[in-house]
DNA sequence: TTGTAAGCGTTATCAA
DNA sequence: TTGATAACGCTTACAA
């Protein structure tokens, strides 16, 4: 006689205690255990509740989500989708995001596209059948059908640092025109006078068609009062820094006595022009003028220091993630866009008289 | 007469497709579809077949992984727990793990525990909760009885890079004596003796142990036949810049004429060096040697060069969720330890008589 | 205030 | 070979 059947054993020795064994222990239904977790405060009587309160301690019962998210329909479950999580971009605001999420009591579930555009939609479908309750999407946003998808499926999506085409969600993002004219005025009241902008293939990516159209228009509005003022655009790629050094060399000769700069795009494209830089055997602020996206923990140390535009990227995170946890809450509002400002740090690659390396 | 009761009205138009839809659609009951789905090439009648693989496709029916997971007990879903994404080793060992386990159909779920190494054990209740099949845990390890919540979860773990006291688990890690020993014997050869393993506070985890004990080891079994060599090791934290300079200050006058080198133990400490360095206006490579754990993209571009120990990351935890499936894929054997080598990169920073900055 | 029972979307066991 | 049917662990009418 393996176990007297008086006590009807408790509960199955190592599996996850269920809703079920709470109950038996309480010695009262499964409902009741349900309402206790659900519904505390109301309809209870204290006796009873302080029973399934002790049963729950006594077998560390935990409800299962997987459970709940079949019977409810949803989750607590936030899916976030990246481009790449190798982007610094990308991970700072999953950190943000992720912060939020706990606060809020939600998971992420992360989905990294590989930079491999064509799986947006790939990842909302496995997303969705996961049934996360809403997408963070920080994607390039050329697969438009993809995001679709995600408004199909009727669940909220926040959009971060890029727009999709005509896609009706909430946007998340730096203020991109006010940060170009940051840095490009301060390039100019440096003294510098034949700009350059560096960006990533534009292709149709938004944030990046914002910054180079921020560009060129400080450029028309800057020229009236700013003399030999004078601005272009180069496209950069991983494996073309032999275009780079030319792009660069070009640019010298145009500015003829003139001061160059250039404004990177991000720090993937400031890191180029540092190689770039290194090849040439140039030196930031007297032969070249820089101004970078994203500050970066490593910008100090370039050289005479590279300046650059910092991005409250962790709070774009955050931000992103608090407007998808109040939408689910039930807000109701027409689309949103939050814009957050830019702050430039100013360092020796813009100052060009540099004073002779310590 | 909204719809003639002709043609049983196919699905509910907008939600999912569930697997009682196909049926109906096809004609056939649910169990058939599910064994379609699950038993493809066995017991089929190839009629039947056919008309179930149309009705899924017309339906775009997909099956629920809730409800799979509810049913079978798992999940498709693997738990990553780091100790802080904004660790750009953790970050590459996520993007490792990501890929081999899109590779294999599992997807990822994120835990980070923002370097409060106390919620490891929340981390993996939550993750667990959600039938999370395995663990990849790159954490401190301190918090010894979460890690044995999950072996108490009967799912398998993998650990990278630091060791969890006294656990049983696969374990993917970077070989820290061997990589100790390249970096300090190629800053012996170049002729530095007096060393300082700078290292961030070693408490107990233990990969800092280890490292540091290699580098002890080195210096006992080395100082035979090198004449003047010397070495200490240093714990730096985030705030006590003024600890740091000092302990620099004190290495240079320990030297006394012999040339004094840092290994400093990963990229967060080779940066507090970089900055002490710049509020010392010392010159890598002439005024002080360093090799530094951990090649990032930015190493190169600072001084002279900075160089590193470049470690396999994204092999790691594509070695870390490789080792995981194999073990839910039924593999049955004893713990086992994954050593990868570290690669030296040789730069500026280890070259004593650096040539004048161009 | 509590319990009974149905059902969420699957899979697995049994008959047919 | 196929179809009922009973789970999986939970929530929620509806009854009591």
């Amino acid at each position: 006689m393996p176990t007297p059947k008086t006590k009807p054993s408790p509960a199955p020795s190592h599996a996850r205690a269920t809703i079920a064994d709470v109950a038996r222990e309480a010695g009262v239904s499964k409902a009741t255990v349900s309402r206790f977790l659900n519904h505390r405060e109301t309809l209870l009587t204290p006796d009873i509740a302080t029973r399934v309160e002790v049963a729950i301690a006594a077998l560390a019962y935990s409800p299962s989500p997987m459970a709940q998210a079949l019977k409810r329909g949803h989750s607590r479950l936030i899916g976030l989708v990246v481009a790449d999580v190798g982007n610094p971009f990308s991970v700072a605001v999953l950190r943000g995001a992720e912060k939020a999420c706990q606060e809020a009591g939600y998971l992420l579930m992360l989905f990294s596209l590989g930079n491999d555009s064509q799986r947006e939609g790939e990842a909302i479908q496995a997303l969705a059948a996961y049934q996360v309750e809403g997408f963070i999407l920080n994607t390039l946003g050329r697969d438009d059908g993809a995001a679709a998808d995600a408004a199909r499926h009727g669940k909220p999506v926040v959009l971060v640092d890029r727009r999709h085409h005509d896609m009706q969600a909430d946007f998340v993002s730096l203020d991109n025109a006010g940060a170009v004219r940051l840095g490009a005025r301060h390039l100019t009241q440096a003294g510098y006078r034949e700009l350059l902008f560096i960006s990533e293939p534009i292709k149709n990516v938004s944030s990046r068609m914002e910054r180079d159209a921020a560009f060129r228009s400080f450029i028309n509005d800057a020229a009236a009062d700013t003399a030999g003022l004078h601005g272009s655009t180069f496209e950069s790629t991983q494996d073309d820094s032999e275009g780079l050094d030319q792009a660069l060399r070009s640019l010298r000769q145009r500015a003829q006595g003139r001061l160059p700069a250039v404004i990177s795009s991000n720090a993937v494209v400031t890191l180029r022009v540092v190689a770039a830089m290194a090849r040439l055997g140039w030196r930031f602020g007297s032969d070249l003028g820089l101004v970078g996206f994203d500050d970066t923990e490593w910008s100090p140390y370039i050289g005479p220091g590279l300046t650059s535009i910092a991005q409250p990227t962790e709070e774009l995170g955050r931000l992103a993630a608090g407007c998808l946890i109040e939408r689910l809450k039930g807000l109701n509002l027409p689309p949103r866009q939050i814009l957050l400002s830019g702050r430039l740090m100013p360092r020796g690659s813009s100052i060009p008289a540099a004073p002779p390396q310590a």
